[in-house]
DNA sequence: TGTACATCAGTGAACGCGCGTTCACTGATGTAC
DNA sequence: TGTACATCAGTGAACGCGCGTTCACTGATGTAC
């Protein structure tokens, strides 16, 4: 069967960095195997160095991978007030039921950033890019510093970490819905 | 050497439990080996199972015990201004650059939150109870639903995720600076 | 354009290792008389 | 109170298992002439 051609390739890679950040964003990192992802790339664990140094090379291309799925389409819109309903429309999907149900195509700093952060390998300078970036996102077309970004940011993933600890809908949505409060608030009063 | 006396196996089972409540914040539940709670409680591995049924079971005690050595002291506050003050001490101390560093010591549900939610063990319904206890804390005294609370804690809990991601001081500091403004703009607007 | 050959994507067995848990064993502790 | 014996806290070897990584192998792809 092998081997591949270079375009074939790329495909396997890309269904590589799919699965993973698919897979790492729903049960974990150190709880996911190399093999378990090549698995769902529909490939045998043993090809995976033809693509990746190592686990933790993989690690970081998949949370860089989650960050631009999750963020490039809300950046694309334009500065104004087409902007300023990207960012609401973010806002309002973060802080959803579905959101808090689906790991798997989330925030990834919702679902990776306190292991990365305790994990010091190559995806801690993914995470701070993605803190960057989210924050910027955050507070576009505002005056004055990332401040207010950073602190919606935090309140938005603090949420959903509660809200994925209850086990009810009901409790979930009142979480939910003591974050929304919270985010209108900083943002009118900030 | 064995046996020890009813009173030295207490003594043995809280070193056990005040380690294992040390180590998985410190660096994880599934980083950190039943063998590695032991040794650190001055035990070798195989006698762990004379005190709890598990490594689940353990987990969940650990973090009720690390649950109770937070909260309890700042619970003790009588109502009024002494409770009030010990609630704002409670807020500093947790935006803290000590916090940050020190992840050993401090809140379980950001050492190990979004980590629980995603194994669905014994220590579900120990998580869900400490934000029960933390969300009542920090509306003590307040009229009104315990929303403020959520939304407090959600902020806290992110905001010390954030900090924790950032490698520099100055950038942490900034942050911690992001989340004490938007708590206190969230006391006093709410 | 055709041919000979090097490359290398993907396979699957194998490696050394650490995991959670079990178990035979030890000897001091606790208990029954 | 003293003695005989059951209990069981703690030890350390062992279990089956899955991990990240390596490696010999395959055969289609890419390249040099």
């Amino acid at each position: 069967m092998p081997r591949m051609s270079a375009q074939e390739k790329q495909k396997s890679h890309e269904r590589i960095l799919k699965a993973a950040s698919r897979l790492f964003r729903e049960r974990g990192i150190e709880t996911t195997s190399v093999a378990d992802v090549m698995k769902a790339a529909g490939l045998t664990h043993g090809g995976f160095y033809r693509h990746f140094a190592s686990k933790d090379a993989l690690v970081a291309a998949a949370f860089r991978h989650a960050v631009d799925e999750v963020l490039s389409v809300v950046e694309a819109a334009p500065a104004g007030p087409e902007q300023a309903a990207a960012r609401d429309h973010y806002v309002t999907r973060y802080l959803s039921a579905e959101h808090v149900e689906d790991r798997s195509e989330g925030c990834p700093l919702a679902a990776m950033g306190a292991e990365i952060a305790r994990l010091d390998g190559a995806a801690d300078a993914e995470a701070l890019y993605a803190v960057e970036r989210m924050a910027r996102l955050l507070t576009a077309g505002e005056r004055g510093a990332t401040d207010k970004g950073v602190a919606t940011m935090a309140l938005l993933l603090g949420t959903i970490t509660l809200a994925r600890l209850a086990k009810s809908r009901e409790l979930s949505d009142t979480i939910l819905d003591a974050g929304k409060r919270g985010t209108a608030l900083l943002d009118q009063r900030w």
